[in-house]
DNA sequence: CATGAATGAGGGTTCATTCAT
DNA sequence: TATGAATGAACCCTCATTCAT
């Protein structure tokens, strides 16, 4: 009977939501600029939310969600890491999707920083999420005897974590899609030098090839 | 152009003004409460500073500025990568020296995150910097065969200034002073192992500890 | 113009506006809770009243006009105010008579002192309707000897009408139906006392007990 | 040092609230057009109201609390019920002080009838302390033997309240002030008729006279 | 006719900035 | 110079009204 909704506008105003934010922050983004830049009236907006806070959030916390998913570590196959070449492909395998994720929701990523006060808890939720995936692949790694057993304590935790973070929020920045599976690679060879044990660390291609070149 | 009224006013604007920005950010902070916890009256304020924005900026660029000096690797003295030891010392030094400075500046370090908009030159300006200090290390370091010379630049460059970061962001966070010398140990560890020629991780007191360890 | 479509509608919608405007004021009920508590969209509430004041008008000038029926003191009968015992009757069945239809009408009454600004002229109207039956009960009393000739007009006219007018508003605030016989018969007593003439005092019933009381 | 905060600003502004409120209501009320008839900027009223409501209260709430002392009959000289005469001079001193009052203050007491909803306690307060006042009074009356001892009830306080509180809001209506002597002493003339003893009745100015005239 | 999604004017409140003293 | 009272633009949100279906 009545003019069907239009199924547009809520996700439309999601992105102009997110866009928004993302570009000016919660204060600064202005609800009528949200609507507007939707293609819908000021008052839609309030059709489809309660207020600009409640629209931040919602933001804010689906992509929190979508992370939980894309993070959980507790699915590491039973044999993903019996040998070194199966370990350096699940552990880049595992790095890409993550990456890939990461790269989908690269605006909502880019605001996670700017929050702070009573939004401090998105950012710490984010951190929290990454740093337990972190950790637990540390220890994964560790008890696999994939990764040297003297490897251990919240600073190496804070430095792999800091190091791949710096990779997101890099991805974050970026218009054009930067080369991930690149940029993995080499993280990973890093990681394997600085955590790993010798025979993981002899599976790395670079180092034979580096090694003969040496040689050579 | 002419000289404020009261020189103590504008020093305790600053330190207000620091504290308030830090505390709710650029938008949350009010110009009446930095003058109040200043001391002075809301029109002081504007004798010192022709808007909010503007003593923001002050505040910030002080900072970059000052991360200019603490950073700028330039003066790496000619002798300090002759030997791994005076390698392993002279990285050690600096990086205390950089993060003792970032830690008696960790209230404007931590309002960097949330410059988005107009004002994310700021955080531009100081990551490329902490970047640059990172990429000419590395560089140096190559230069004088104490990292592999495969290393490469831009995505190490990434990896080790986000590790680093991410200890200048906890820092950033805490309330009591952390380890400094030992994060910065373990970091070197890391990275030393990651990217050092042989002789570079021989010189890493840990390694030879736990070679030890594990020869028994 | 032409019938509206459903007039159940229509009835259903006077309700719920009287209702809403009695709990809530003109400015307080929302059009959406009128409609809403009528069962009909609030697109119907337009098909049936131009606009929220519109409805609101309706509401109250329909129970105006029921006042003036009901308040309409030009029937009163010849031989009503022919001896003293037919005008006490005559007196106290018409106030029956009005005092059930306010409260019948009693949500509407409520909203009447709310009426200000441009809707002053609701609650004046009713004043003046009120007041009107008032002075035509008093004139034709004292046109008929039952009330003394020295009592005058105007002051008169407004204590009696104050008096049963509280009377009124008290229906008004009552959620359970006082006993109205018993309050019109004290009304009446005291105004008997105050404005009629000794033979009339002496029909009250109460008189000649309260008579016999003193006398024993 | 600063510029004097102008001390007219907050009493024009409760004048300008008071008259706004009374012309509109709460809501009707514009604060924009309160500060501007107050001749001060919008931002200047909050200067002095934490909100439009809390300018309402004060409002209100300053006149009940005048009322209060205006109304508090508990001061009822010892002998001011002595004898007939003193008592009707007593009587008609006290109603025309109070009406003064009512007359100074016409412009708040106007807007009391439309306090509803959260704010109906400003109106219920107003008639508990009035009718706290006719109660006191005639319960004084009665003791003192002015009043008929079979005088009782809620109906008669009712009465009596309405009576008056109708001369009270027609004073509130009226631009010019009316006779409010010659008001009150109809009003005592009736209500002595009503509840008064013989003797009170017989000390009424114009009952000697009607009666000598009804005599003649 | 009926529906309820969409509109957008309106108003309370905040606060950066100005200015009279 | 220093003060803080005063200003008014800006913006969130509400809700009466319109209109596409």
């Amino acid at each position: 009977m009545s003019r069907p909704a239009d199924p547009n506008a809520k996700i439309a105003l999601l992105r102009a939501a997110e866009a928004a934010f993302a570009a000016h922050g919660l204060d600064g983004a202005k609800v009528d600029e949200i609507a507007r830049s939707a293609g819908v009236s000021k008052g839609a907006f309030y059709l489809h939310f309660a207020s600009k806070e409640e629209a931040f959030l919602h933001v804010m916390e689906s992509f929190l969600a979508a992370c939980a998913r894309s993070f959980d570590p507790s699915d590491i196959p039973a044999d993903a890491l019996t040998t070194p070449a199966s370990t350096l492909e699940f552990w880049l395998t595992r790095d890409l999707e993550t990456f890939e994720f990461l790269w989908a929701n690269r605006a909502t990523l880019a605001m996670l920083p700017s929050c702070s006060g009573p939004y401090g808890y998105l950012l710490a939720s984010y951190r929290t999420q990454a740093h337990a995936a972190v950790v637990r692949w540390v220890d994964e790694a560790k008890r696999c005897g994939v990764f040297r057993s003297d490897v251990d304590g919240p600073v190496a935790s804070m430095l792999l974590f800091g190091a791949y973070n710096e990779l997101a929020f890099q991805l974050a920045s970026r218009a054009k899609k930067p080369p991930l599976r690149s940029w993995l690679l080499e993280a990973q060879n890093t990681f394997t030098r600085a955590f790993g044990v010798p025979t993981l660390i002899a599976a790395l291609p670079h180092v034979s090839r580096s090694t003969k070149a040496r040689k050579g």
